[in-house]
DNA sequence: GTCTATATCGGGATAGAC
DNA sequence: GTCTATCCCGATATAGAC
C-alpha cells in the first residue's frame, strides 16, 4: 500500500538533520557530512537535492522566517484588540520556537552575523516583523491604549528574552546537572506570562522620561 | 625614553584582533590568519602567545565576563537603592558593551552553542551574573519595592534586549543604507531608557496571573 | 535517486632559522 | 620574540557507477 508514486522524502530528512546542526553548530561550524549521516544518507545526496551549504541554509532559514511572518501577519490583521494582539504575538513566538526548535539559535546567530547568509528577499522578510509589531502598536496609541515606545526596542523587549530562554535550553540543564540551584529552571508558562506582562506593562505605563501620566 | 624593558605589545595586538574577529565571526568562523593580519603579525606569533584558537577564544570571554561580573558585584554592594542598582545594571550592561564591542556578539553567540567552548571556571563566572541580579530582586522584595518575579527572566528582558539592540548594528545600518525607513534607527538614550522603563515597570506593576496585590 | 570514491583546498598548527 | 616555510587533516564539493 502507498507504493506507486510515493516520493523520497530523503529531501525532507535533509532539510530536518540540516536545520538542527545549523541551529546547533552555525553556519561555519555545520558539517555537511554529520547532515548527511543524522538524515540516514549519503553526504552526496546532499548536493543532489542542494547547490551547496549555502543554499541548503538559505532555504531553511527562509522557511522559519515566513513561518513566524505569516502568523504575525494573522494577528495584525485580526479584529482582536491591540492588547489581545500583543498578547497574540508573544504566543505565536514561543509556539513557533516550539514547533521548530531551531528557529530561535538560527535566528539569534544570523543576527550576530549581521544577515550575512542572507539574500535580499529572506533579509526583507526579516525586517517585516518587526515592522508587523509596529503597526499593532500603532492602533494601540491611535486608540489611547498603549503609550508610544520605540517600535525596534518593543519588538526586542519580546524576542530577545524569549530568544535567550530557548536558546539557553543546554546551558541551563548543564548548570541544572551540576548543582541544585533552582534559579536555572523556568517554567514554559511562567515565561510566557512574564514577557507578556513585562510587555503590557511598558505600553501602558507612563514613561517617567518624557513626563506624561495617563 | 621609555625603551629599557620596553614589553613587546604583540599579545596585547593579538587580544585585540581576535577579539573582534571572533565577534564577527564566532570561533568556527574566526580565521587564525586574518586574526595575525590585523595584528600586523605572523600566525605563528599567536602559537607563540597561545596554546591554540581555543585557548584564545577562552582568554578573550573570562575577560570580558569578569568585567562584567564585576560591574554586577560593585553595584549589589553599593548602598543604593534596589531601583537605582536596577538602573546601575542596566547602565553598566550598556556601557560595558560600549567599551568592549566585542561583548554583545561573543556572548549571545556563546550562549547559543550551549557554552560548549568555555571551561568549568569560565562558566560559574557566567552564571554568576544572573544571580547578583537576583541578589538585587531580592532586596527590593524585601523591602516592598518590588513584586517577585522569576530572576533568570528578568535577567533575560535586561540583557535579551540590549544584546540584540547592539549585536543588530550591522544589520540595521544595512536596512539604513537601503531605504530611508526611521524605524531601524535607534538613539542610544532612548535604549536605556526604554529598557530601564520596562525593567522597572515589570518590577512594579501587580502581576495579573497570580493575583496578589501591593 | 542513491551510492562509493576522490579531487581540492582552506586553515589550524608546528619546525626551525634568526 | 619574530619570522618563513611547511605539514597535514578535515571539510566542501564532484565524478561517475549502479
Amino acid at each position: 500500500m502507498r507504493t506507486r508514486g510515493r516520493p523520497p522524502d530523503s529531501r525532507a530528512r535533509i532539510l530536518a538533520a540540516a536545520a538542527a546542526e545549523f541551529a546547533a553548530r552555525g553556519f561555519d561550524g555545520a558539517n555537511v557530512d554529520r547532515i548527511a549521516r543524522a538524515a540516514r544518507l549519503n553526504k552526496a545526496m546532499i548536493y543532489y537535492h542542494f547547490k551547496n551549504k549555502a543554499a541548503l541554509y538559505g532555504e531553511i532559514f527562509r522557511g522559519l522566517i515566513e513561518a513566524v511572518l505569516d502568523r504575525a501577519r494573522a494577528i495584525a490583521a485580526s479584529d482582536a484588540s491591540p492588547r489581545e494582539q500583543i498578547t497574540a504575538f508573544v504566543h505565536a513566538i514561543v509556539e513557533e520556537a516550539e514547533a521548530r526548535p531551531h528557529f530561535p539559535p538560527m535566528w539569534l546567530r544570523e543576527i550576530a552575523e549581521g544577515g550575512r547568509h542572507l539574500d535580499r528577499a529572506t533579509f526583507n522578510l526579516v525586517r517585516q516583523v518587526p515592522e508587523t509589531l509596529n503597526a499593532i502598536m500603532e492602533r494601540g496609541c491611535a486608540s489611547g491604549e498603549f503609550r508610544r515606545c520605540h517600535p525596534l526596542l518593543l519588538h526586542f523587549g519580546i524576542v530577545g528574552p524569549l530568544m535567550l530562554y530557548f536558546v539557553s535550553q543546554p546551558v541551563r540543564s548543564r548548570i541544572a546537572s551540576e548543582g541544585p540551584s533552582t534559579l536555572f529552571m523556568v517554567p514554559r508558562d511562567q515565561l510566557l506570562a512574564h514577557v507578556e506582562h513585562a510587555t503590557l506593562a511598558t505600553l501602558t505605563t507612563g514613561p517617567q522620561e518624557r513626563g506624561r501620566r495617563s
